[in-house]
DNA sequence: ATCCTAAATACAATAATGTTGCATTTGTAT
DNA sequence: ATACAAATGCAACATTATTGTATTTAGGAT
């Protein structure tokens, strides 16, 4: 499920945006292409402790204006960040898929493969985004929740 | 659009879930109900700056317990409360609906009338609830920008 | 009406998440 | 190699939320 990514690839997409090649950031994509759950700034904290925690936050607040990665709230409040599709464009969010959070693992899916029906809204509601959100249990917390009652 | 209720129907509110009738309860409660957006702690504290903040924060979180009232998350991450419908029971909402957050006044309404659509999530996950974001102009702002382009 | 007790509130402290300003370092174009 | 803009690191601060505890209060028992 995770998309797979080398290092020249990282380095491209960088230099696409206009983005300078830091160990850092490439780090932080590295990881976020690595996992096929969304990623939060605590999430990188814990793993890259020798970068500093702003910095971070700047990482993921240029991804984000760059189309590089969306951000997604999960049932905290904490903000989230996976990486986009393609046709994401700057400043241009295609991220109308749902977005599926395990109340046990507390980790966030991306499940673009389904699309979403478009719905009318009331008169004078004029939507620019949908996003559908989705609590329960991932393929992982069901398996093992099934296995201990039987 | 917005519940009009009297302080006397509050109070059995309070009885009805075991609830202590408190005056900063029925304050929030009347706040509440007095709006269509959702609310959120700040929000609170702006109006009531005589209730200390801890106090509100209690007090949504029983109030959400109970099921007279839902959390949701606008587009900053803050969590904001909205007044359930009649079918929310203690613990088990119901409040599979449209949640639109403007991206202007920054409010968030609870858009009942709409059902939305069951969805067949991939194998595997479990789904308990699903809720629908949308962000844009809602009426008011909506009215606001056409009429400055005019 | 008064008293009693559990519940609710107020206050203080702390935690987690996020932001801003500025000095220092680094990538990259020249 | 140099210079400059961009990125990082560090310090300080802001906001939202939580926890502990003393005090107050609602509501039932007497």
């Amino acid at each position: 499920m995770a998309q797979v990514k080398n290092n020249y690839q990282f380095e491209d997409m960088l230099q696409k945006h206009n983005l300078k090649k830091t160990a850092p950031r490439l780090r932080v994509l590295s990881m976020m292409y690595s996992k096929n759950t969304a990623t939060s700034q605590p999430d990188l904290e814990s793993v890259m402790n020798d970068i500093d925690r702003v910095t971070l936050y700047r990482i993921l607040n240029v991804f984000e204006e760059k189309g590089i990665i969306h951000k997604v709230f999960d049932l905290n409040g904490t903000a989230n960040y996976a990486v986009c599709h393609s046709d994401c464009q700057e400043n241009h969010h295609h991220d109308e898929h749902l977005h599926f959070n395990c109340t046990v693992c507390k980790n966030v899916y991306c499940l673009n493969e389904l699309n979403i029906p478009r719905l009318t809204l009331p008169a004078g509601f004029e939507a620019e985004g949908f996003t559908i959100y989705a609590s329960g249990l991932c393929p992982k917390c069901n398996k093992k929740s099934t296995a201990k009652t039987n």
